[in-house]
DNA sequence: CATATCACG
DNA sequence: ACGTACGTGATATGT
């Protein structure tokens, strides 16, 4: 049965605007009155699955019923922006759904719907109108169904000829005369003054129409009758205005209305970049409930996927050079310690499971040399993991050609969504099922049967290989094919390479480091204890707090929002009022040393290796920063003498060997002095200079005998906001001084250095013209909220601008150098080998007969990393151990 | 599973 | 007036 359903576009994106909370998408982007609009969308082809469908939009600013009265919607208060820029996402979101839309030159959305009802009418077809306007009542008829929205856009009230007869007890033509005695504010549509609903339905009833009406008046008296006689002319007009005209010429026919239900290819992406993530949800759910969603499930089921067995398996090898995409499914977190379960291999046609015990049996070993073969381009999804992974088990992996996440990662480094599923939402691919559904979660972690497991994993390297190709696309459009290619691709492997070799721990030292640690905590906290007059858990906040406060009633500095401030902050400022503060701020550095450092690596050192194997994530830091894991080794203590003793525990691995270590010299200022192009920074660097002295001298206007450590330590901090993306509150707290001071600081700052104001200025500028910053070498963030009305979100955003490409560039530029190092090494065939990463400094372990070549070749490759403006440097240190490297 | 704290650049 | 420095990861508590 042909079912039509006539939408009245402006009327439900108006209330949808009003109705529903301000929502934003990452690119600042106001999207609430779509989101509404499209829920109730959704919901009515759920719920009347209609065979053709259209969203019906006025059009052109002139519709003819101004011809006649100037005034008409006159009164109406004028579109706010951020829903006029919702009408081109709207009509864009339609149009990848396929739901038709029509407009007309000169004619508002209720006559093209009240046309297109006439016609359907006339043939005798089911008609459903939705709309919040009550004008459209008019049109009800036998097939004909009003969908009167209320409450925002949540609930519908139906109404056929017959409810309005219960309702008003009018007929549906008679609605144009109630609009026209009382009239309609909103439209500004005048009718009769004094008439409201009340009065009009009383005349209605007592003489049926307008025309009546006033021809009767005669039988009226007093106030009504004089209103109605005076506004004769008003009343007819009004009934006019309120007519929907239903001769709209159009060219539509009936073919053009025809919804088959929503476009699946289209749908998804355009609903992904809207951010409509539950709606996603939505549409994707009712595909394993529903018929409705027969497309998508047809579409994954139409994969020719091969779960592969001993027969399988020579069939397989010979269609190895069509296979371009792989998953290597693992488990656990940690790479280093992942068992490998299968693989998924695919070719544009055909698709492959290997289960793991095929791979390792003897039959398997040209697979094994194809994974090996660094001529056989592989794509894949963190295949860097799958390096690892396979490595541990003695299979070498090389190829690695294309990383999907690490495209994902470069197109959008902010997005903390990028696993496989959240991917193939963003490209509109069939949806895998969630890896928590295969495997269970947590203790329940079991893997399924062969069939689903191998189902699973060859959808994975299937949707990797559909998305291969729409990245290539993007990366070209935002310039970053290079970045990608040439530096961060290349690193993923060298990572693995760092990550496989690890940096060797002397054991025992690190036991006895962790006796003597143990020692002084004993004594601490029994000394702690009996000052306090009591035991307590030292290491719950919340119970020291209850003491240093309550107890010992000392002065509350700072609240967290559950209770008591106590860090290291507060502590310092307690320190004068009571003894056992010291105490208390001793054993805390002592405990983190001991809990994190001590226990902490003793737990992650390798039994097969008796190294520590770190595992360098290259998707996570926005700026474009590596971090590290299991365990983190760019958090090693240095800053205090007993921290930094831990040092001393990493070691060359092989007897006669040294640790070498570089890092770079102020790189970051040293970026900046090239991107804002500051003369006056820029010497300070051609000239290698101290630049927190030369920034003392010139912030202080003194030479630089008279710059005091005060006055340096002020210029350095100076100096450090500066890249932070400087506040006065900020350098006041870093520096404990009132906040004038430092704004006071600050300024001087940037009379001094012009170059560096003019930077902070363009590059906000920048931010909010283009929505995001980039790095030297095309590193993108983007910073959705530079526009926010939100103060500390905006202001958040600003520094996020003048930071990213100090921070991010400074990131390139030891990426970079590691693809050299890694290069020179290589070709000179030098046996030295690089181990560890710590933002701004690189660490080796050297041969002896290397040693020399080394403290010149490392520094020389990391300072001509990249050219800039002014020098880069780096410094050299060797011993060994990495506490003797410094 | 969130919060507080603290280690690094 | 607004309330802050930028970027991470590990540990221990307590809900």
């Amino acid at each position: 049965m042909d079912k039509l359903i006539l939408i009245d576009g402006n009327n439900i994106i108006y209330r949808a605007f009003f109705a529903m909370p301000p929502l934003t998408n990452t690119a600042g982007q106001q999207t609430n009155a779509v989101y509404g609009f499209t829920t109730m969308l959704l919901r009515l082809i759920e719920e009347h699955k209609p065979s053709h469908m259209i969203v019906a939009f006025d059009a052109g600013k002139i519709t003819f019923r101004h011809e006649g009265y100037e005034d008409y919607k006159g009164g109406r208060q004028k579109t706010p922006p951020e829903l006029s820029e919702q009408f081109p996402l709207l009509k864009g979101l339609l149009r990848d759904l396929g739901v038709p839309q029509f407009e007309i030159n000169g004619y508002e959305a209720d006559d093209i719907i009240g046309t297109i009802s006439r016609e359907a009418d006339a043939a005798g077809r089911e008609v459903m109108i939705v709309s919040g306007d009550k004008d459209m009542l008019q049109l009800a008829s036998e097939h004909t169904t009003i969908a009167l929205v209320r409450k925002g856009v949540t609930e519908v009230e139906l109404y056929g000829p017959q409810q309005i007869r219960e309702k008003y007890d009018l007929t549906p033509e008679q609605i144009i005369d109630l609009k026209g005695l009382m009239g309609d504010a909103s439209d500004n549509i005048p009718g009769v003054p004094g008439v409201g609903e009340k009065t009009a339905l009383k005349l209605l009833h007592q003489f049926g129409s307008v025309e009546s009406v006033l021809a009767g008046t005669g039988e009226l008296k007093g106030k009504m009758k004089e209103k109605l006689e005076e506004h004769a002319d008003s009343a007819v007009m009004s009934k006019k205005l309120a007519t929907i005209y239903r001769e709209v010429p159009l060219e539509h026919a009936w073919e053009d209305m025809s919804f088959t239900g929503i476009n699946r290819d289209t749908a998804g992406p355009a609903l992904a970049k809207l951010e409509f993530k539950s709606l996603l949800e939505r549409l994707s759910l009712s595909a394993h409930s529903g018929s409705s969603d027969e497309a998508a499930a047809v579409e994954a089921a139409e994969l020719d996927i091969t779960i592969v067995g001993e027969a399988d398996l020579e069939a397989l090898i010979a269609a190895l050079p069509e296979v371009s995409a792989l998953h290597v499914e693992t488990n656990g977190e940690n790479p280093h310690r992942s068992e490998v379960i299968g693989l998924g291999l695919s070719s544009p046609e055909r698709h492959y499971y290997v289960p793991f015990e095929l791979l390792q049996s003897p039959a398997a070993a040209p697979l094994r040399d194809w994974l090996g073969d660094s001529k056989a381009p592989k794509s894949g999804y963190d295949l860097h993991r799958a390096d690892l992974a396979l490595h541990w088990q003695g299979i070498a992996f090389a190829g690695a050609a294309n990383d999907v996440q690490l495209v994902a990662y470069l197109l959008d480094p902010t997005e903390s969504n990028q696993n496989l599923n959240d991917l193939t939402s963003k490209y509109g691919l069939p949806r895998l099922s969630p890896d928590e559904d295969i495997f269970g979660k947590g203790a329940k972690y079991k893997i399924p049967e062969l069939e689903i497991l191998g189902n699973h994993v060859a959808r994975k390297s299937a949707t990797v290989l559909g998305i291969v190709a729409k990245q290539q696309e993007e990366l070209r459009e935002t310039a970053m094919t290079g970045l990608f290619e040439d530096l961060e691709m290349p690193l993923s492997r060298i990572l693995a390479d760092m990550e496989k070799q690890g940096i060797a721990v002397n054991k025992e030292e690190l036991k006895e480091l962790g006796k003597e640690f143990e020692a002084q905590i004993a004594s601490l906290v029994t000394e702690i204890y009996e000052i306090c007059g009591t035991e307590f858990n030292l290491n719950s906040p919340k119970q020291l707090g209850e003491i240093l406060f309550v107890k010992l009633g000392l002065p509350v500095v700072k609240k967290t929002k559950t209770g008591y401030s106590t860090d290291a902050e507060v502590l310092e400022k307690l320190a004068p009022y009571h003894d056992v503060v010291r105490l208390i701020l001793q054993y805390r550095t002592i405990a983190k040393l001991q809990s994190t450092y001590v226990e902490g690596l003793l737990k992650e050192i390798s039994e097969q290796t008796g190294k520590v194997h770190t595992f360098y994530r290259q998707t996570i830091a926005a700026t474009g920063r590596l971090s590290s894991q299991f365990p983190n080794l760019q958090n090693i203590p240095i800053r205090l003498e007993e921290g930094r003793k831990l040092r001393k525990i990493f070691v060359p691995s092989e007897p006669g060997w040294s640790i070498l270590a570089a890092d770079y010299s102020q790189i970051e200022l040293r970026v900046l002095a090239h991107i804002s192009g500051d003369e006056r920074m820029k010497e300070a660097f051609l000239e290698d200079m101290d630049i927190h002295t030369k920034t003392a001298m010139d912030v202080f206007g003194v030479t630089a005998d008279q710059v005091d450590s005060n006055m340096r330590r002020s210029a350095k901090a100076v100096n450090f906001g500066i890249v932070y993306g400087i506040s006065d509150y900020g350098l006041s707290q870093n520096l404990n001084i009132p906040r004038k001071e430092a704004a006071q600081f600050i300024e001087q700052y940037k009379e001094v250095f012009n170059g560096v104001r003019q930077y902070m200025v363009d590059i906000v500028v920048e931010a909010r013209k283009q929505g995001y910053v980039t790095t030297m070498l095309e590193r993108r963030r983007y910073l959705p909220e530079i526009n926010a009305s939100n103060f500390n979100l905006r202001s958040f955003a600003e520094r996020t601008a003048m930071n990213t490409p100090i921070q991010g560039t400074a990131a390139d530029i030891i990426k970079l150098a590691m693809v050299h190092m890694d290069k020179a090494l290589f070709e000179r065939g030098l046996k030295s080998r690089m181990l560890l990463q710590v933002h701004d400094e690189l660490v080796f372990e050297v041969p002896e007969d290397e040693l020399e070549l080394m403290k010149e070749l490392v520094p020389e490759v990391m300072a001509g990393a990249l050219s800039l403006s002014v020098p880069l440097k780096a410094e050299v240190s060797y011993g060994s151990n990495w506490y003797e490297a410094k």
